[in-house]
RNA sequence: GUGAGUGUAGCUCAACGGUUAGAGCACCGGACUGUGGAUCCGGUGGUUGGGGGUUCGAGUCCCCUCACUCACCCCA
């Protein structure tokens, strides 16, 4: 049915299969932050467009074309977040966390929002799960993280993938070294591309993107930020390097990592997926240790990254949990009463039930309890009444027996749990207690 | 914002410019009265994305438009 109403471009719908592979990234997520000290946080997805303007920078793309803008009543512009990392600043100042012990350590699940052309790997509405650390300038500690990534993707069954880090150096080392590169590049300006020639201009770091073979070959010969490091920015670099090797995770240096936002300094890093296409980071972060200062906190280093739950779904092997429901076949009236208690006990003991309510054929509640994908069906009749049993049905195996109306509880208890199959529980020489 | 490709049933796809646009899957019903999945038979379902044009005749060719996809750009 085509009623011209559809979700905007650039959006999705997540429909109940896809949703329960959500539910088991995020689930594996929390758990993995959890262990490592991380703790959630949430935040509101609309926050002051200033917000955005200051930390994630006013000449990015970011901020000049992709953010979702707009006046409100009050006449305030409001944003609805393009990235995550400057509400948590905004957070931790406003309510003056940095006050406790350091580091701090949190986690956030959410959609965030740009106003890009959409392809494959990139939405409008995309969902992020964002990791940050306050407060340890450590490099253990950006190594640390890397591993705690490194350990997610493992779980989330993703194999192909590479890491990749950089320095992008500090306020003291960054600005002699862009006026370096400016300058070698003034040199060779004429042969560079058009993009390129505007880039020198605007952020010439960005050179090291072009994906233009001449570009890339003049680029090659530029000099790169990590030989022009500060003796701070070098140590840091050789400290992080030096972790990595200690937790054996293979990498990359690659000069050309360029993060987009204004605020990082010295490490920045991305894992890549080779199945994702263009738009191939599955991850991408780095340390910003001016930002609290930049928003009037306190002189706080911090460090996170977010990972695109998209991307990640799209290349991850894990399979949602299975299914495991009991649909109530019912015939006549007291049967059906006796259902509905029935299911309505088992729904408060956690148990995933159905019933329905239009009176059908027994072979009509069958074949509907094979399409839903039900695990066990209950049969209950005149006959299991006078007889004081149910029928259990194991659907996919197909066995079934008569068990005793006050067994059945315990008996589906052991079913969901999966301890064992129809076939090999006894309930006549039950323990009892 | 730029470029290219694709739009036919809920899904995957057919149909040389020529009858009333078909098939498989899915859905509904029957064969089958308290036992699902298989098989067989039947049925519902389309303004061929939308609009205009060429033509005796357009799903098919042309133009416009919209949507989707991929890429550039940028990034998770």
């Amino acid at each position: 049915m085509k009623t011209g109403l559809t979700a905007l471009k650039g959006t999705k719908d997540i429909l109940p299969a896809e949703a329960r592979l959500w539910q088991k990234a995020e689930a594996l997520c929390r758990e993995i932050f959890e262990a490592y000290g991380y703790r959630e946080i949430r935040t509101p997805i609309i926050e002051p467009t200033e917000l955005f303007i200051k930390g994630t920078g006013e000449t990015t793309d970011i901020v000049t074309k992709e953010m979702y803008t707009f006046t409100d009543k009050g006449g305030r512009s409001i944003t609805l977040r393009p990235e995550y990392t400057p509400s948590v600043v905004r957070a931790i100042i406003e309510h003056r966390l940095y006050l406790q012990p350091s580091p701090l350590r949190f986690y956030y699940f959410g959609p965030m929002f740009r106003h890009d052309r959409p392809q494959r790997g990139r939405y409008r509405q995309f969902h992020q799960v964002d990791v940050e650390v306050f407060g340890e300038s450590d490099p253990a500690l950006d190594a640390e993280i890397l591993e705690m990534a490194d350990y997610l993707l493992d779980r989330l069954e993703i194999k192909n993938r590479e890491l990749l880090i950089n320095s992008v150096g500090c306020p003291v080392c960054r600005p002699s070294y862009l006026a370096f590169l400016r300058q070698e590049a003034e040199k060779l300006k004429s042969q560079l591309c058009q993009d390129c020639q505007r880039r020198l201009e605007l952020n010439p770091l960005r050179l090291f993107d072009c994906k233009e073979p001449t570009c890339q070959g003049i680029t090659q010969s530029l000099p790169k930020i990590t030989d022009h490091l500060c003796p701070d920015c070098q140590r840091h670099f050789d400290g992080l390097r030096r972790w990595l090797d200690f937790y054996r995770l293979s990498y990359r240096v690659e000069p050309r990592l360029v993060r987009g936002l204004d605020y990082y300094t010295r490490t920045t890093f991305e894992i890549i997926s080779p199945d994702l296409g263009a738009q191939n980071a599955l991850l991408g972060g780095g340390r910003y240790d001016h930002l609290m200062k930049l928003y009037g906190g306190p002189d706080i280093c911090g460090i996170g990254f977010a990972m695109g739950l998209e991307r990640v779904l799209s290349v991850a092997k894990i399979s949602g949990d299975e299914e495991k429901t009991i649909y109530f076949a019912y015939l006549g009236e007291r049967a059906k009463e006796y259902c509905l208690q029935l299911c309505r006990e088992l729904r408060r003991l956690g148990l995933s039930s159905i019933i329905e309510y239009k009176e059908r054929s027994l072979k009509e509640q069958l074949g509907r309890a094979n399409k839903l994908g039900i695990s066990w069906t209950i049969i209950l009749g005149e006959e299991e009444l006078t007889q004081g049993v149910v029928q259990l049905k194991e659907m996919a195996s197909g066995e079934q027996k008569a068990v005793p109306l006050d067994q059945i509880i315990r008996v589906l208890k052991i079913l969901e749990r999966g301890q064992k199959k129809l076939a090999d529980i006894d309930w006549q020489n039950r323990v009892n207690r």
